[in-house]
DNA sequence: TGTAATCTCTCTAGCGACTAGAGGTTCAAG
DNA sequence: CTTGAACCTCTAGTCGCTAGAGAGATTACA
């Protein structure tokens, strides 16, 4: 039996953040001392743990609510385990391949301009606030839609 | 002079992010018609290709704003934007680092059942959920402390 | 046993960057 | 002149927390 404080410091999940948690419906109520504090076991460790690797791996907590409801669970649900697992993994490639299209072209900004500015009466002054202006400058589309969030 | 709805179109930022953007100072306050809309100039949509620019790279509005500010700065004041530019790509490259590393354990947990689940009975029955659980099974440290936002 | 320090409690509000909706007004085409 | 799309303001919601206030509980040590 650990106090909040204690389940935090062996989850590395801050104690704001598990109330979070509970209050959501990722991890389960907890008993209460005498004093009203929260008392926890093994088996809310071993969640929390779970959680904590699940948002690390990038997992929305929708995504790790679905998870958590198919524990125990067989057959076709399982799948959708997987499914998760693959969807997240498909999405995290592309966001991969964004990026790195993102980084050039801030490669290709950041080097716009190698430390002689003109003065601030030639026009355009430096080409880092050009080109962060230019879209056609860019070597190849990044996207256009969505933000790499 | 066009409207919101021209600007928002000729840019592919929403109507309502314009207002937004307007809110936060990105965007000038912008003359009205007689009826109370919005008019905008070339000027305004520049600006906002520079802000759609800008997003799509992965720039927080707060460094945005740094950058406008800078517009027709000179000498020192202008390493500000190159700091920006550099910090930002910087950033970048780590979380793509980052990201590489996380896509590696998905393909691990993803993979880590192939389609012969065991009975419920048979005590864990899919690799896949006992994988999110278990952090000691990841080929390498993945950060552990901030997500990939 | 006393007391001081640390934890914990609930609650509210804020972050960033929007997005969605309600309920009303204006514009442009036919 | 009418219709319907586009516009207005305002509020509230999203996601995943984080921070703070003010009060009560627990624990370590004298």
């Amino acid at each position: 039996m650990f106090s909040i404080g204690q389940l935090s410091r062996r989850t590395g999940v801050k104690v704001p953040t598990i109330r979070f948690y509970e209050e959501k419906g990722l991890v389960p109520v907890p008993e209460r001392s005498e004093g009203n504090q929260r008392r926890y076991d093994k088996a809310a460790l071993d969640r929390l743990s779970f959680i904590r690797h699940a948002r690390d791996l990038g997992l929305p907590l929708a995504d790790i609510a679905a998870l958590i409801s198919l524990e125990g669970a067989s057959g076709a649900r399982l799948n959708e385990a997987h499914e998760i697992a693959r969807r997240q993994r498909d999405g995290l490639r592309e966001r991969i391949a964004r990026l790195k299209r993102l980084e050039q072209e801030l490669d290709r900004i950041a080097g716009a301009c190698d430390g002689h500015h003109g003065n601030a009466e030639d026009g355009p002054v430096c080409a880092v606030l050009h080109a962060f202006a230019d879209h056609d400058a860019c070597a190849g589309e990044h996207g256009g839609v969505s933000l790499p969030s």
